[in-house]
DNA sequence: TTGTGTTTTATTGCCTCC
DNA sequence: GGAGGCAATAAAACACAA
């Protein structure tokens, strides 16, 4: 036997030999389900109304006349009850379920504490006509369903959240993905704009030739065909590569101020560039 | 009626606690 | 070491469709 345990489950549910079964029915009371049930269910002592069987075992002819009628029910409505009744005591030992009402008891019980003190446990057998040892294994065995009903209740509420997280992860993909291609298309605009003013600087490196007066120093920029456009500063990103691009330092076009390019090379064609010019590509943006 | 899936009752073996 | 709890499982009882 299991962790040295030995249990005298030898016909629990049987009624005992020397019982006259109609004096066990007539000194036995099964309450309604709409009978008030005792608020801790632990019932009282005496004349309880909810000493279903008195102490002894339980009798549940369920299963042996078919369906769901309980055990005084199908003794009131058969004929040949002391046939049944043979039958009853001379088959073998069967594993017979609760009446409805035991099991209604032991579920009121069992809400009001899942747990089974030895005290409350005697008790409750006594009240119920069954082995203490029944109701032990109906409060194990409750306590299993309820884990799982939890564990099922559980998973339904991380499912949940896990649906709730995957529908905002998919809203903040899209926003990343619409963001992403913004950043895109400014970083085209700017590399385009670099481009051109590429084009531009060689351009003019081409055509520059040595300057024939000199250069005013005190307005370095004055002669600038292509200065930043101050105006378009409404982006951060775009500005700062401006700020960049832009710099004095990096300005690469030659300083234009003295238009002397009438003859225009003859390996291009003029890049004499005009105040409208400016305008054009400044526009551009 | 019968086959099959589900539920309920009970057992077994292991583990923890006192 | 005994008592009791739990997980896994067996087996009877039950429900139900075909």
């Amino acid at each position: 036997m299991a962790g040295g345990r030995v249990f005298s489950c030898n016909n629990t549910n049987s009624v005992g030999g020397s019982n006259n079964l109609s004096v066990l029915l007539q000194s036995q009371r099964v309450p309604s389900s709409s009978e008030p049930m005792d608020p801790l269910f632990i019932p009282r002592p005496g004349s309880s109304p909810y000493s279903f069987f008195g102490t002894r075992s339980m009798v549940s002819f369920e299963g042996v006349h078919g369906g769901n009628r309980s055990f005084f029910r199908s003794f009131d409505e058969e004929e040949n009850g002391d046939e049944d009744l043979d039958e009853y005591f001379h088959q073998p030992e069967k594993k017979r379920r609760l009446t409805v009402d035991q099991v209604q008891f032991l579920e009121k019980s069992f809400e009001v504490e899942n747990k089974l003190e030895p005290e409350r446990k005697t008790q409750l057998a006594k009240e119920l006509g069954l082995q203490p040892r029944q109701v032990a294994i109906w409060f194990q065995n409750r306590r299993a369903r309820w884990k799982t009903k939890q564990l099922e209740k559980d998973y339904d509420t991380l499912q949940a959240s896990f649906n709730t997280l995957k529908d905002d992860y998919g809203i903040l993909l899209k926003e990343k993905d619409k963001l992403k291609q913004e950043v895109l298309q400014l970083t085209d605009k700017l590399v385009m704009k670099e481009k051109n003013n590429s084009e531009l600087s060689d351009v003019n490196t081409v055509c520059q030739e040595p300057p024939q007066k000199p250069v005013d120093s005190d307005s370095p920029h004055s002669s600038y065909p292509f200065e930043p456009d101050q105006s378009d500063t409404s982006q951060d990103e775009e500005d700062n590569l401006s700020k960049a691009l832009f710099q004095p330092s990096s300005y690469i076009f030659p300083k234009l101020e003295d238009n002397d390019y009438s003859d225009p090379p003859a390996s291009s064609c003029s890049y004499g560039f005009h105040v409208e010019d400016h305008a054009f590509w400044s526009s551009a943006y």
